[in-house]
DNA sequence: TTGTACGCGTTATCAA
DNA sequence: TTGATAACGCGTACAA
């Protein structure tokens, strides 16, 4: 419809024009507009006048240049495809607004060759700082980001309560769990587990023994099922199929990730399992979709969006800025619906 | 380790230190290691050895500020809680990435100020190109942008194939509702039809129309039923029910958006409908969710991804990059599953 | 309170 | 084939 590209010679407004049309020097316009030093209320008045007369935009490279510090946070997200991403991205987004910051943002794509050369265009574009979005590839390429530049390096994990509260809650579903008589817990991932790798490298990992910890206190056994994204759908029902085992095995599954979870329910009944009467279903991350399916699933909430306000707000208080008190964070909870019920074989 | 040491930004290397490493003058450095103009193949090598053993990586905002170009692309997101916009965004990112583009991003939160403001930001970051990631606020403000710099502006709707084929998909899905025996639609959004604007101000708008269009066509009635975020669930309901009305009432429901889905989903649960047996049910956009829900949904899909990298690669093509060549986009398409059955009082 | 002059790191021009 | 030098637009000591 609209495709509108100008390619006539651009004429933009410099801040040597507003001086002149003002009548003064750029260095009295430079410490008009950016509010700091002196200048009498009359001129004042006429640059500022002047330079939206014109439409003057100050140049944040040339600005960016000279001050050696850019407004802009970078966001590395190690998998876009995953949906919470998002999320993630509008806390940071709507926080880095607020102070008039740009976000930039990357996907690593799962790739560390990829990764490594998304962290080095940050550190070319001088960004202020990177703002890892889960767990990196290769960690080990935030050290030269770190060395190359003042570049602040934060992780989402090291949001404050995040993965504290996240135990918290995967004790209360398992309490649930057991509550509902169930002595064994299946644990399904994409990835499968790396029992020595310290500390763990993935998300996933971290919930994997969580989980395992919880179940342990509780006397009760936790099963892993990896699913890679390569099997094929017959492939990974039968998978599937194995984990759950006979009469004795888990009815209870606990999706690793929000997305690997719409494939499993849609496994699950084609398979035939009725849930909750047969399988007791739980995921991590809550949408409208895990509202809206019936039964209405049982989640871990994690509320990404709240987590990245909290990160980005002391990021940005760290780089020096000054930003109006806000609640705190919402904490990851266990929330229960109607996706989890008694372990039929050993109901009353 | 003292106090200094820390504070102290570490030193960036220079072009300066790499040329008097490499005993040459800054001129041949840049000539070197931006692949244009003339040098031996001797210091060629000897340069570039030399700025990868220092780790020099080039500083873009210098750059961009003498060659008065960015190699950064920006993506105004109308309102960023919506799913789809992160195929968008990925798509754009991906082949950014590969021409060494940077992406920053803007949620605009359906807010006509903020959405001048991160333009204006988009103008003083002097981004190569702004891409509108949908209908805007105030589609005045892109004359701005245009006017103000050399920016490139391309709305999502530019993308070809993307309305036509839409259109056609929409055919396509209330063909399918008339075999159905459907004689009427329910068209549900958030937004009330704005019958005079022309254009159309919202994708939704554009739909709604399609959608009134090939109603017509097939004889058959398109009732809307408006939904605002602010309505609490159970007026939300109340109305609903109302639109369906009684026997002779509309059962074919078709939602404006996939943001939308779930929600409505949710209601017609708890109403007790039964999908496809007495409602049927269509949404624009597909996920693994409209797949593993029971019964499967029938969509018409969008595939914003590749719209996106189309887009872009068009983009990217104008402001002077060479791409290789790429299979054309899939276009948006009716996908039936399950979520459509006969009209129970039209059945024979 | 305001103006002058210099430098941030890079590329483009031109002379050697 | 190379090197010296002038900008790009802005912030900021320092002088007036």
């Amino acid at each position: 419809m609209s495709d509108e590209a100008v390619q006539r010679p651009p004429k933009r407004v410099d801040m040597k024009e507003v001086a002149e049309a003002a009548g003064v020097s750029t260095a009295t316009v430079s410490r008009v507009l950016s509010q700091s030093g002196y200048a009498s209320p009359a001129t004042r008045a006429r640059v500022t006048e002047v330079a939206d007369r014109l439409g003057y935009q100050p140049d944040s490279v040339a600005r960016g240049l000279r001050t050696r510090r850019s407004t802009t946070l970078a966001i590395l997200v190690p998998d876009l495809r995953n949906p919470v991403t998002l999320a993630f991205i509008r806390g940071v987004q709507h926080v880095a607004q607020q102070c008039g910051y740009a976000v930039v943002i990357a996907d690593a794509q799962r790739d560390a060759e990829v990764e490594r050369r998304q962290l080095a265009l940050f550190q070319s574009q001088r960004v202020a700082a990177v703002i890892v979005a889960g767990m990196m590839q290769d960690p080990s390429a935030l050290s030269t980001i770190a060395r190359g530049n003042s570049l602040l390096v934060h992780s989402p994990d090291a949001a404050p309560g995040s993965l504290e509260g996240e135990r918290e809650a995967i004790t209360d579903a398992v309490s649930d769990l057991s509550r509902h008589r169930h002595r064994s817990v299946l644990f399904i991932s994409r990835r499968a587990p790396s029992a020595n790798a310290e500390p763990p490298a993935t998300l996933t990992e971290v919930r994997r023994r969580a989980l395992a910890d919880a179940s342990a206190e509780l006397g009760m056994r936790a099963d892993q099922c990896t699913l890679p994204t390569e099997l094929s759908g017959a492939a990974a029902s039968g998978r599937l199929a194995d984990a759950l085992g006979g009469p004795g095995g888990p009815r209870a599954i606990i999706c690793a990730s929000h997305r690997l979870a719409p494939q499993v329910l849609a496994m699950l009944a084609t398979m035939g399992w009725d849930i909750p009467g047969q399988i007791s279903f739980l995921t991590f991350g809550d949408s409208e979709w895990a509202t809206a399916y019936r039964p209405a699933l049982s989640v871990i909430r994690l509320n990404r969006y709240q987590e990245a306000r909290h990160l980005t707000r002391e990021l940005l208080v760290q780089l020096g800025n000054v930003l109006p008190l806000e609640e705190a964070a919402a904490l990851p909870a266990y929330v229960p619906r109607d996706s989890v019920g008694d372990r039929p074989d050993e109901a009353a």
